[in-house]
DNA sequence: ATGGTAGGTACCCTA
């Protein structure tokens, strides 16, 4: 099974892109953030001709939003408000293997950018990035255990590790690779003993990014990116993992999106 | 040290 992650910032406008996405990789189930795009407007049908006729999405007018899309059939788990805010952040679907005795559940994730000065006191969306983490740490340790097969994707704004940016002592007061926010995720991630699958393939200290600004003016001659959008399985999933593919290409693409493509590939 | 770009929306917000 591949599951594919994009942040793809506005998906009426990039709907296509994705379309293009899907040709390249095949995934199986897609799972979209920043769709910026509430629910009766969803471009269901276009995903629908391109073979994806399962479709949970949860959007708003103008911000956030994500969507999880796919040509097998899935259960419906939820979304939820997060941190007190209904914003469109969190939906959750299931999946039935033929390897797992029970269903896998597949997270999609859109946790807040928080604002450029990271000091809770003074800038309220850094607050609201860190009370968002801690919540989905305790979610996920109230409601699940690390024996439970579960994945988790998307675009989480944080780029934990030093080699998950260009460079780690220029980023460490930017928000997205503070200190504080690296610890949070981490408690994020031993909640029930998230494995990072993409790290699994790709170790550091070799340098992964997932995103590049757009307000460099040749993003691949700087390559000035940072790994902000992730993939995490529980304990029972890592011997499973197959291979995972990060499109950089699609940063190239027309109208491109800020995030590429990142994909897994799991024997399930 | 600063400003750079993009999308949606409505004249400004978030990223």
């Amino acid at each position: 099974m591949k599951i594919l992650t994009w942040n793809i910032n506005s998906v009426r406008l990039r709907a296509p892109l994705v379309i293009k996405a899907i040709q390249a990789l095949a995934p199986d189930i897609v799972c979209l953030q920043e769709t910026k795009c509430p629910d009766p407007q969803f471009p269901e049908k276009i995903f629908r001709d391109a073979g994806y006729e399962h479709a949970h999405f949860t959007g708003m007018k103008g911000y956030n939003g994500v969507a999880i899309l796919s040509r097998v059939p899935f259960h419906t788990v939820d979304k939820w408000d997060r941190f007190g805010k209904a914003d469109c952040r969190h939906a959750a679907v299931e999946v039935i293997s033929p390897k797992f005795k029970k269903p896998v559940q597949i997270h999609n994730l859109y946790i807040p950018a928080g604002g450029d000065i990271p000091d809770v006191n003074v800038n309220e969306k850094f607050a609201h990035k860190l009370g968002f983490v801690d919540e989905m740490g305790k979610f996920f340790a109230d409601t699940y255990t690390r024996t439970d097969p579960i994945v988790v994707v998307g675009d989480f704004n944080i780029a934990p590790l030093v080699n998950d940016v260009w460079s780690h002592k220029q980023l460490l007061d930017v928000v997205s690779h503070t200190p504080i926010e690296v610890e949070k995720l981490t408690a994020m991630q031993n909640s029930i003993g998230w494995v990072d699958a993409i790290r699994h393939f790709t170790p550091e200290p070799e340098k992964v990014y997932t995103w590049w600004s757009y307000r460099n003016k040749d993003w691949k001659a700087s390559n000035r990116g940072r790994r902000l959008d992730h993939i995490w399985v529980t304990p029972p999933l890592k011997d499973h993992l197959k291979g995972y593919k990060i499109l950089s290409d699609a940063r190239d693409w027309t109208q491109p999106s800020d995030h590429v493509p990142v994909m897994i590939e799991l024997d399930l």
